[in-house]
DNA sequence: AATAATTTGAAAAACGTTTCGCTGGGATCT
DNA sequence: AGATCCCAGCGAAACGTTTTTCAAATTATT
């Protein structure tokens, strides 16, 4: 393979000459340039970016910690995220927080795999926290403090709002969304109102239980933990969850259900125990993925903009890297993504099929 | 940030004992050697992984080259190479050959992908064929012997069978599966049978083809080729597919799908004509993925095993990595994995719903 | 016309590792 | 005891770039 010695060779000038031209990073004269530019079509070289990278410190290549790459809702996410990237030149290196067995791999596996991202000279990071912001927070902090980088690698958090530790943020406010869900049941004439929350020390979980509770208390209901079930995103442990719903709670009307994909399997338990959905009992998602509104019947949901989530991410962050101005200098990015309540069968009989519509 | 240099003088030995140590590269006395260590731990140390990268030619870097990562089949292939190359220490670059408004991105933005792959040193590179099988493996054979690397690079082709070019393949037979789904439909008393198939230029898709007609023409039925329609695997175009079938083939009483997501299109398709399924026409799709069971009605298909086309693809790397020899001087590495037939009510209304049981 | 200022390109240093070749002292052999 | 061999550990070269420094040549200034 050809290196830069042997194109300034056969152009007849120096190395120095031939790096000034291919990265403009010096006025060359116009003969000079024209010889180099030859010479590198005809020997095909590229620079090698290994090389390149060790002395400029960075790699065009961008590191995407994700939590569950085989889920409905961050495959969107990482393809907004390809596009923006992708077409800028920048590769994407991603590490997917899921362990084999546990649906949560364990924070030191994944902050190893942060700091492995620093020390390959990532010009940043996307993630998506699936640990209590602090600490995630704060381990990122000392990762990048041991690496002489704490000012300096551009971070996003997609899906929740870091913000208050001086990272900038692309998410949806879940409390919001949790909000129109329940509000639509209740809308819809539900009079007892269950949940089933996602992985409980999760931020974005407990924001939904928070938007569900203080909807009810609004409208003067008083909240019954025991209406509360608990799952971890899984469809499987939506279905759990909605038998010990049943079980616990008689005169269940209504119930608002932390992901799709838990709906899923909460749908399949209502069949088996002979509940019509939504004439014996209304179900609502959240996150709108591929499935919502393919199963029977066809779930209301709250559409989260996934594939945006990934641009605006990718977006922000290449902003960060162009100026170079840390979170520190500059103010803290925040993008909040609007959610939108999808009326399905679910909840609605009437509801028109819009299958064929939707753009996950 | 503390290099390797900063150790050896704490530690008060040289440089290239360090390195020594830490690669146990050659025999250092137990004394320095703990000396040594103890100086890593106080430092922090961890050697640059890009310096050691531009001395030793590799990376712990597996390129993956996916054809979309959004479907409901690619992820779970991901998954399984993230769990034995993770587990081995190595980092995975993905490389969605999607192209944004596109199904298929150009053979060219692929290629260049693979070329930036090479030149970074990446330790090998699993990819999955979306192009004609001789122009793809010429086109990476150029960029290797461009990049002088003709012999080194291990590849490893998933889900197409590249033996005859000289790559290992980790592939599952696409003739089989579709004679078994036809043979199936036949078996159910099925007589006229259409097929809807996948992007055509794919081997893949060509595959399913054959083994349909061949099925048919063994119970002596003559192929009908106006009873095959094209799609390109997204559910849309299933859904177009099936209607252009009802519309051109009076008597159809089954289908067989090139894969589920289009058969959910085409189910849907059948509701809206008022066909029942199984009783009017049978449906059977192709890979079993994590909507086939739940959908109404769930879907009989060919189960193939995707994580571990995976966990098979990263295992075949590892050893070419490992030994050291390529497929040249070695003998080619081919995985062929069982596809198995799953009976669900869209062909058997007796089937039992095993929708909670099934791990994709 | 002589000197100063500027422009252009080459040479060399640096990035953080691994690895090659070498040295000097201890062990082994005669 | 003297010569030989071996080996632990060291210094320096190398990997392929970018960047800094420096020298030569050209242009501008007085």
């Amino acid at each position: 393979m050809s290196g830069i010695k042997d194109v300034a060779k056969r152009a007849g000038v120096s190395i120095s000459t031939v790096s000034n031209v291919l990265n403009q990073s010096k006025y060359v004269s116009e003969e000079l340039a024209q010889r180099v530019l030859i010479a590198v079509q005809e020997m095909g070289y590229h620079a090698d970016p290994v090389a390149k990278s060790m002395k400029t410190k960075h790699s065009r290549n961008i590191g995407v910690i994700t939590t569950d790459i085989c889920g409905l809702f961050y495959p969107y996410v990482v393809k907004g995220l390809f596009e923006v990237f992708n077409k800028n030149g920048y590769n994407i290196i991603i590490l997917d927080a899921n362990g084999v067995n546990d649906s949560f791999g364990s924070i030191e596996r994944v902050m190893d795999g942060f700091a492995h991202l620093v020390r390959s000279h990532v010009d940043g990071i996307v993630f998506s926290s699936i640990f209590p912001e602090s600490i995630e927070a704060i381990q990122m902090r000392k990762i990048l403090k041991l690496t002489d980088n704490q000012k300096k690698m551009p971070l996003v958090s997609v899906e929740t709002d870091f913000s208050s530790y001086g990272i900038d943020s692309v998410f949806s406010d879940s409390v919001e969304g949790a909000q129109k869900a329940t509000q639509h049941l209740l809308d819809m004439g539900a009079k007892r109102i269950g949940h089933i929350t996602g992985p409980i020390h999760t931020r974005v979980a407990q924001d939904r239980v928070k938007g569900y509770r203080q909807t009810l208390i609004d409208r003067g209901i008083t909240p019954d933990d025991s209406m509360i079930a608990n799952g971890d995103y899984t469809h499987r442990s939506g279905y759990i969850a909605m038998q010990e719903l049943l079980a616990q709670c008689p005169g269940l009307d209504g119930v608002f259900i932390a992901n799709d994909q838990m709906s899923v399997g909460a749908l399949r338990a209502l069949k088996e125990a002979h509940f019509r959905v939504p004439e014996d009992i209304k179900v609502i998602g959240y996150d709108d993925v591929f499935i919502s509104s393919v199963v029977d019947p066809p779930l209301s949901t709250i559409h989260i903009r996934k594939r945006h989530m990934g641009i605006s991410a990718a977006t922000l962050m290449l902003k960060r890297i162009q100026n170079g101005k840390s979170a520190a200098e500059e103010p803290v990015q925040l993008v909040k993504l609007e959610s939108r309540l999808v009326v399905r069968k679910s909840t609605f009989p009437e509801a028109p099929a819009d299958w064929i519509l939707v753009d996950w």
